[in-house]
DNA sequence: TTAAGTGCAAATAGTTTGCGGGAAG
DNA sequence: CTTCCCGCAAACTATTTGCACTTAA
């Protein structure tokens, strides 16, 4: 049986408190400031624990697993060129795929460029020219 | 100046011949038949190139890259159980993020459980019981 | 008491990169 | 020629795991 162990609570309160989407290294630099003496392997476990159990939501972005806190069905803005990730308003019905009308989503991710990286990249290119 | 080589278009082509979505290791093999001492880490190469200009989308899942020619925009459903990767049409208007309407979308994923693996779970559980 | 959790360090998996040789323009 | 591309193997990064020891229940 799953217990609740001191780091497994201390985690998920640290990763419910945030705002951000940490990656498990970050999530481990926080939580030291509390156990100190606490390992990166333990973190990960519990992340990854947490996350099979649905209790958070994990999503890899640039070679790395984000994790999410917050349950609540919502979806990820994530731009490929400066990393930022953001939240926005999940309206399931709109995504329920036809193919699968019962599929469970869990999170959706929308990948690309966001407009301030559009601008800098349209300047980098008039320098070039 | 980027040149036209014989691998990069042999990859590409592989890549736009098939309907799968599948890593840079299956590209290598599937490659190998035409040019069977070709490297993984040119493979690799010409991939990220391609993806980096655009020409193929790529996104992460279960830990490894996964890769897609058809460049018409479209959105990934995705079984985080079975591993099942299916396209969905996409409509960019509709989907366009209100936070940022110029927002470039490459790419949506929609991740969950697909209907199959939840009945496949709710067996299990049944006879866990 | 005892099964689950943990720290540590080693192992793994996927991907990237440096370099000398090879091919395209 | 000269610049880019490739094969090869080593390097790197993020993540997982085995084991002896703790801790929660």
């Amino acid at each position: 049986m799953k217990r609740f162990s001191k780091r497994r609570q201390c985690i998920l309160d640290n990763l419910e408190s945030r705002k951000d989407h940490p990656t498990a290294d970050m999530v481990y630099r926080s939580v030291r400031d509390q156990i100190p003496n606490i390992s990166l392997g333990t973190v990960y476990r519990n992340l990854k624990d947490l996350a099979d159990e649905g209790v958070i939501i994990s999503f890899t972005q640039n070679g790395k697993e984000h994790f999410d806190g917050n349950n609540h069905p919502h979806m990820h803005l994530c731009c490929s060129v400066c990393g930022k990730i953001e939240d926005l308003p999940l309206n399931a019905e709109k995504y329920a795929p036809k193919s699968d009308p019962d599929f469970m989503i869990r999170n959706v991710i929308i990948q690309g460029v966001c407009s301030d990286c559009i601008a800098r990249q349209t300047e980098d290119e008039v320098l070039e020219a």
